[in-house]
DNA sequence: ACATCTCTCTACCATATGGTAGAGAGATGT
DNA sequence: ACATCTCTCTACCATATGGTAGAGAGATGT
């Protein structure tokens, strides 16, 4: 209980950021939520903000533990070792899509905000690049510009994962049993698209 | 000039709400582009959502016109056909990057918005769906469940299309001919993922 | 005993924003 | 000539919101 307001505030600015979105949500929307002042908020974050921006610096740090144990667990094969990661990258969003529902607003957000998330990004996804050239040279994975690659699977996976309401709008996903249908469905879409031609 | 008012609004409003998002555009903001009063913003729409909701059909609207025009011209081959209609959004998504950032928008907007929007697209995705299962049953596209696979159709392309900002963002794409790169990797991509397996 | 640091509170404010009230200019129908 | 309709304007308001001012309670170091 004590010490740990400014992580409780960040859990939940996180859900509710991510749920509603970050211009919706306000600081006393999030004070009421963790049953503080908002000037306690504004103890712990500079400002607004400050605390979007250390939201986001969470979420990716988070995302990249989750990322590295996976590969970690994973075999050695590339197609296994991707679908892991997916798997590893899909199960938080689906639990709590505040996770991944922050990304899909990180480019409308204040410029250093997004560029300090961008940061945070950077490296894991020049990590993938590098991988996934090494395993196109030895015929492992479909050849293709490996950045472009990295970035499609990217692009497939946050829309999947970010988007279960807009799916959900449209009639494609009415409960979670389906939403797992759907995971086994992007694992078998996402292997047949990198296996390489034989 | 006279008469198109209400047009020049709508036209100026989907850029302004896409690109920066619903809520970080004031109606003040979009009568300064449009270069009138704000009232005469509340005389054609009874308020910021009715405007919202004008966008959000419009563009469905446009949407649904570019595919139906791709699919007629194309080839009766499914996976050509869906190339084209792929193409045809993708076109007026990378020039206007506005049309379909609003959809990743939709989610977070007021559910009624978002419901009316939904219910403009679902004959699309409807037809999408019969659409893949007749051609799947003919096996000139790999099985799978017809609304998955068109759920991850729309997601990549979406998600490729909807967040250039972000891909920028960590280094992705730097212009315009990147871009072009993006478009046939991406083509590449779900033509190995729909190839039906020998 | 005192000073300092950590943490949270109440009270308040300036500003932005969606929306209202109501007038009026110009075109059109009878 | 008059009424009505279309369209746009100025002036104004209530509310929400990010942020400030400043106090004070409790713990900790010397």
């Amino acid at each position: 209980m004590a010490g740990d307001t400014r992580a409780r505030i960040l859990e939940s600015a996180t859900d509710l950021f991510g749920i509603r979105g970050v211009d919706a949500v306000s600081l006393d929307t999030i004070a009421a939520d963790v049953g503080v002042a908002k000037q306690t908020l504004l103890y712990w974050f500079e400002s607004k903000d400050d605390l979007v921006q250390a939201v986001l610096v969470q979420t990716a740090g988070q995302l990249a533990v989750v990322i590295e144990a996976a590969i970690r667990a994973s075999s050695d094969d590339p197609l296994d070792r991707i679908e892991a990661v997916v798997r590893a990258v899909f199960r938080p969003a689906v639990r709590r899509p505040s996770l991944l529902g922050l990304i899909g607003q990180v480019s409308r957000l204040a410029p250093e905000v997004a560029e300090r998330f961008h940061d945070e990004l950077r490296p894991l996804v020049h990590r993938a690049v590098v991988y996934l050239r090494v395993e196109m040279d030895r015929g492992r994975v479909r050849a293709g510009d490996p950045r472009l690659i990295a970035a499609l699977c990217y692009a497939t996976v946050t829309g999947v994962a970010t988007e279960p309401e807009a799916l959900r709008g449209v009639g494609w996903l009415p409960n979670t049993a389906e939403l797992r249908r759907l995971r086994t469905e992007l694992l078998a879409f996402l292997r047949a698209a990198l296996t390489p031609a034989s």
